[in-house]
DNA sequence: GATGCGATTCAC
DNA sequence: TGAATCGCATCA
């Protein structure tokens, strides 16, 4: 399958999510099938840190389509995120989780967990099995020759509301390949 | 400076 | 149910 280029992000953030279920990201030796994501949207979404902190303005601002936002969740998780910049609207997509098809070995050394279920169904735990820390913020990871997503055929995509949040919880901006078991949670919505 | 919160995960 | 643990925003 062929890589996926920078302006793959250049569309509304929802449709980049969206499209992104049944892709492969590859990192360094370890790949993975996304099969879980969700969309923030720069204008209108309270829940996206455009919304209330100035610093990821200032990423947006200065990066292009298609880089890395990497950031410290609870001072403990790392969570991976790609910036959509386009004429329809930016924001970001977050990786929520993938089914481990290279590397697995090296992923359940980083996890200490066996059960492949278990090693990316999460949005912490797919950066802990790869290996993906803040170092790698701002990168133009798309471009990089050992890391990147390449297309893929997903299954069915369904959309359910996002977790974790606090704001704007109504969104149904989760997107999931339906029946996968490497998937963080199960579908809410209808 | 001090305080409070958060797109999580895991153990108790 | 709560702790871990820190960057960032806000306020004094």
């Amino acid at each position: 399958m062929e890589r996926i280029q920078p302006s793959f992000f250049t569309r509304d953030p929802v449709s980049c999510a969206r499209d992104l279920v049944g892709a492969t990201l590859f990192w360094h030796g370890c790949e993975g099938r996304i099969v879980e994501t969700e969309a923030y949207a720069e204008i209108g979404d309270p829940a996206c840190h455009a919304s209330f902190r100035p610093a990821a303005r200032a990423f947006m601002a200065s990066h292009s389509a298609g880089t890395a936002y990497v950031y410290l969740n609870y001072g403990v998780h790392w969570l991976f995120n790609i910036l959509v910049k386009g004429p329809q609207g930016a924001g970001f997509v977050l990786l929520r989780a993938l089914e481990p098809t290279c590397g697995i070995e090296r992923m359940i050394e980083r996890r200490g967990v066996r059960e492949t279920r278990h090693l990316c169904s999460g949005p912490g735990k797919l950066t802990r099995a790869f290996g993906i820390e803040g170092s790698s913020h701002g990168a133009c990871f798309l471009k990089d020759q050992s890391t990147g997503l390449r297309r893929g055929v997903p299954g069915r995509v369904l959309a359910d509301t996002r977790i974790g949040i606090t704001r704007a919880t109504e969104l149904p901006w989760r997107f999931l390949e339906g029946g996968s078991p490497h998937i963080s949670r199960g579908c809410r919505l209808v």
